[in-house]
RNA sequence: GUCCCCAUCGUCUAGAGGCCGAGGACAUUGCCCUUUCAAGGCAGUAACACGGGUUCGAAUCCCGUUGGGGACGCCA
């Protein structure tokens, strides 16, 4: 969460922490005759189970303990006693009211036999404990959510607001999870996104603000409501969120993409203590518009600063070829003359190189590019050669040349 | 299986009975720009799941069907 930028006002609180609250709470149930010992062991409870599911009926705890008066001198659960008539009904700020049948809903174990309290009533205790006034949780909740409410009438409590929000769902169409392929929203981070652009991405799955794409923080704090919330679910679009993230990247502050890169560099190797800032910012201009990840980003620039890049096989075969190279050798006793070296006079340069040989410019461009990129992509080549220096420029081209011969 | 939720382009969505011969975004296709790759611009393909109602009029309301998801633990 931190990462993601989001902050919180109190907590964490650990359950493991608050057991004698719970404790107490549900002696106060079993006190009032809201909850009861229950003596079925799990084994036969696992059986019962089995025989109904072999019915083809849906499992329901039959209550049986739910009248013994006598304390029975063996392990116990306690059970809340849940009702047996009537409906429960949920009025839910997304889903609208959600009815359900009391005769369908078992009594559930609040304290387990080794006096741990489960988790549905941990939750409802903390609510009512702390005075939790709105539940936003996931839609997989719902179900839970009507025993829940008679616990907290049982408890003389007024229950929160709920807010069953939609699923997640990966792109096979079954919920986002640990198991497939569902990426760890840290993981991300290491992708090199940026985490306005997966909080914007994910805020937008789900809830929408007219034909808005793109909000910052702000905007989502101030934005976000619960009429424009979904109530289906949506399947997760790693593309979108791609081209999310290279929205953020070209707009962001070459400065700020700095401070962010430097540890993708470091990470690859890069001894980032010598490099030159404000040259990398000059850099990172170049690259924002193509760069759709940091980690992208992080991979050009290691090419500009170290000089031992690969030259792609293909490349080199099509663009290093005879006459490239004589064309080569022309052009790197031109540039040394060249003074100023400037994107405006390299580029100058190139134009009048390539139209008094009668050449086309691209040709030219393209061999040169390869030979002090490795590859036939680049930002502009003026630029790159203006940003590289004379000396490393000619060094690079020189060296290309070198191993050919 | 039972219960619950959901249903507009491949995906995220706009849409609150007439403004919808359905809008935007991602992806995709073509064109333009161009020293490459991007970025950007322009254009295109592409959806109201189906069937019944209600209404002068339905993507919007109701019912059913189908499809998808979720929940059915002494897990959280």
């Amino acid at each position: 969460m931190k990462w993601l930028g989001l902050d919180w006002d109190e907590g964490p609180f650990r359950q493991t922490e608050r057991f004698d609250i719970y404790r107490a709470y549900g002696e106060k149930l079993l006190s009032e005759g809201k909850a009861y010992r229950c003596y079925c062991t799990p084994e036969e409870l696992e059986i019962r189970r089995q025989e109904t599911i072999e019915q083809g009926k849906s499992y329901k705890y039959d209550g049986r303990c739910r009248d013994i008066k006598d304390q029975i001198d063996k392990p116990f659960v306690l059970r809340f006693k849940m009702k047996q008539t009537g409906t429960t009904i949920i009025n839910d700020l997304i889903k609208g009211p959600v009815h359900y049948d009391n005769s369908q809903l078992d009594d559930l174990i609040i304290i387990r036999s080794d006096n741990t309290p489960t988790y549905n009533f941990c939750v409802v205790v903390d609510d009512v404990d702390m005075k939790i006034t709105h539940v936003i949780r996931g839609d997989d909740h719902l179900n839970n959510t009507p025993k829940q409410i008679q616990i907290y009438q049982a408890l003389g409590w007024t229950s929160p607001q709920f807010a069953h929000l939609p699923m997640i769902l990966g792109s096979d169409k079954t919920r986002l999870s640990k198991r497939h392929g569902a990426t760890s929203v840290i993981a991300y981070k290491d992708l090199g996104y940026l985490p306005e652009a997966l909080l914007n991405y994910l805020a937008r799955l789900g809830w929408s603000h007219g034909d808005q794409e793109i909000f910052s923080l702000q905007e989502l704090i101030e934005l976000f409501n619960f009429e424009n919330l979904g109530k289906s679910a949506a399947i997760f679009n790693p593309e979108k969120l791609l081209w999310l993230n290279s929205q953020y990247i070209m707009k962001m502050r070459p400065e700020d993409i700095a401070l962010r890169v430097i540890p993708f560099l470091k990470n690859d190797g890069i001894n980032t203590d010598n490099i030159d800032i404000k040259w990398l910012v000059r850099l990172i201009i170049l690259l924002q518009e193509r760069a759709k990840t940091l980690l992208e980003m992080s991979k050009s620039i290691k090419i500009y600063i170290e000089d031992n890049y690969q030259i792609d096989e293909k490349a080199r075969q099509k663009f290093l070829n005879p006459q490239g190279i004589a064309n080569l050798t022309e052009m790197v006793q031109e540039l040394d003359k060249l003074l100023p070296f400037t994107a405006e006079s390299i580029g100058s340069l190139f134009k009048e190189f390539s139209e008094t040989r009668g050449i086309k410019l691209k040709d030219i461009a393209q061999t040169v590019r390869v030979a002090l990129t490795g590859s036939t992509a680049s930002p502009g080549l003026f630029e790159i050669i203006e940003l590289l220096g004379k000396e490393r420029t000619l060094k690079r081209l020189k060296s290309v040349l070198g191993g050919i011969f």
